[in-house]
DNA sequence: CCGCTCAGCTAAATCGGATTAGCAGGATGC
DNA sequence: GCATCCTGCTAATCCGATTTAGCTGAGCGG
């Protein structure tokens, strides 16, 4: 776009070398025997012309573009995702390179043209991501390329996978509530959400059940009821409300994401409890909203922003990608709607 | 990476043509006479080897990458931003174009050091975006380039601006207050936000309210008070209950911000009254939360998708960028907080 | 004084396309 | 029958770098 951009031609002409020595010079490349007094006026004629190398030209020859390209479901859309694009993005920053950001929006076509867009535009490597963990099969273009999965996993797939590890989000969960003095009354709402075509269970829901009833057991107690439902506010609200209005009163909840911990408060508002003074309320997710509810929210973080910056890591790493499955853990928050059993 | 791609010579070769042949056959020109049967056997070549152009190495003669770089200060990072990136995605893939996206967190240097990225990459154009409308002074790296700012004015730069038509929003605010026959007891909370720094009243707050009062006055209406504050939750939440712990008894609660509502909902809920029942509330933004809010809010929509599209689209209509600011409307969503005057 | 080595540099090829200039051969005009 | 025109194609360049192969002249050993 606009003004002839200075070319290492030029800079070759004003310092009176050949092109190829101006190569060398600015590369600082040792293989090739450069005068010290050459290599100066090069560099100096560069830096008084204000040359900048063209990358797009460079990587004809060298084949690396310093490009990376991000594929995802739907990732730019929801509320934290902003973090797995900013985490990738200062990774690859760090280390001069630049993100091309697309989204498929769950349509395999748009996928696979998305993913020959970035081909066509020689991306280094790409990261397939995933709003939430699940498995996928990623688009047959990306077979043989240099791939990370990002929030998701495929198994056969020659690939490393980066994910939360919500397992041990889940013994977390339990230790807290432990630590708490929670050992009786405590209510798991939002269930497994075990998505059906998926195999056994990597899904968050299993996980976090798991590690949550696994560390409880250890420790002596256990839940006295697990309500499955779907992870949003409204019905949080409804079944938190209806487990009351039977005469329940449950004295910690687990709510298996923010969204239903938000129904959740509404319900127990509704019915004159406090929290965490009658009720205790742990989450998971960390969306912006558990910071801004009254109170705070204590969760477990959803660490998008590592989950983006290892996926360029692995990549800028160098050497193959092996398929390994990389688990980055989920950080406790500790803020206000913990606190002990009720009545002691 | 990996696998040696198909390149044009290969086709020229499969199809028993010369290179030039092929080049013409495959880019469909018909300045150059290319017989019905050549170019028939060039494109069925490609076809069967699964050709595909090389964008870069085209981009070395034809000056265009179709790619197009966004630099924001952290729009990645706000939980609506994300809409400005897919809206100026689907733009761009609808014309085969690919967006890098950057974020430079208000650093002047590493805005520059982007812009550079971008340049040294050969993007078409630069889309310099901001996470509130204010007024901007882009890197010097960006004078004489093609580029569009979005969401941000910057009196002099030779650009287009796309930016939310925030005054008529403050009309509509009004308009909305008056069809539902509230005149008096309006108060807004949050006032001009006006930044010291940023000559006159672009700036969503000024302008909200310029709008706001325009109309109100028209319509022979008038506000009761206007209460300059911090456009948060704490700031709303502490702002409308002093308020009503004055004695005041607002009917009608004009926020400047979704997350200002949220607050001022806090407040009218801790203070027993009901919205819209006792109060209503309209406001601006349309945040996630404003849906799931309850009741909904009905609120202005900062129309960031809108925004992110229309940016470029300017790019890609082609020809000179004019320096003209385009406002884009900001729809009214009609929710459930705001009702008749109370007692009526 | 001759042949060798080696430091220091340059010419030329290459990457994958787009584009300009030009060539061969048949049809056409006169 | 000869010049001209047009059709259909190809050779050669170019874009901005990197990289390979090779050239030149000084220093050195014998």
């Amino acid at each position: 776009m606009s003004e002839r951009r200075v070319t290492m031609a030029d800079v070759a002409r004003e310092a009176g070398v050949s092109p190829t020595t101006a190569s060398f010079a600015l590369s600082g490349r040792t293989d090739m025997r450069i005068s010290d007094a050459s290599r100066e006026r090069v560099l100096e004629a560069a830096r008084r012309l204000g040359y900048r190398p063209n990358v797009t030209a460079r990587s004809l020859r060298t084949k690396s573009t310093q490009t990376i390209g991000l594929v995802s479901d739907r990732i730019t859309t929801t509320p934290f995702a902003g973090d797995v694009i900013r985490g990738a993005m200062e990774a690859a920053r760090e280390r001069d390179h630049l993100l091309f950001i697309t989204e498929a929006d769950g349509d395999r076509a748009a996928e696979s043209s998305l993913v020959h867009a970035l081909l066509d535009r020689q991306v280094d490597a790409v990261i397939y991501a995933t709003m939430f963990t699940r498995y996928v099969t990623p688009p047959k273009e990306l077979f043989g390329r240099r791939v990370v999965l990002l929030n998701c996993l495929a198994p056969g797939f020659d690939a490393p996978s980066v994910v939360p590890d919500e397992l041990e989000a889940g013994r977390d969960a339990a230790r807290a509530l432990l630590a708490a003095g929670h050992t009786r009354g405590i209510w798991a709402i939002g269930g497994h959400q075990a998505v059906p075509a998926t195999p056994e269970g990597i899904i968050a829901g299993n996980e976090r059940m798991r590690g949550l009833e696994e560390v409880l057991r250890e420790g002596g107690a256990r839940l006295d009821g697990v309500i499955e439902c779907d992870w949003d506010t409204l019905d949080g609200y409804r079944e938190v409300s209806a487990l009351l209005a039977a005469g329940t009163r449950p004295r910690a909840l687990v709510c298996l994401a923010d969204r239903v911990s938000f129904g959740a408060y509404q319900a127990l508002g509704e019915a004159g409890l406090s929290v965490p003074g009658d009720v205790s309320v742990i989450s998971f997710d960390d969306q912006d909203i558990a910071s801004v509810l009254r109170p705070a929210l204590t969760t477990l973080k959803l660490p998008h922003h590592q989950l983006g910056r290892l996926a360029v890591e692995l990549i800028l790493r160098g050497g193959p990608l092996e398929p390994a499955v990389h688990r980055v853990p989920m950080p406790l928050r500790e803020r206000a709607s913990l606190g002990g059993p009720a009545g002691t």
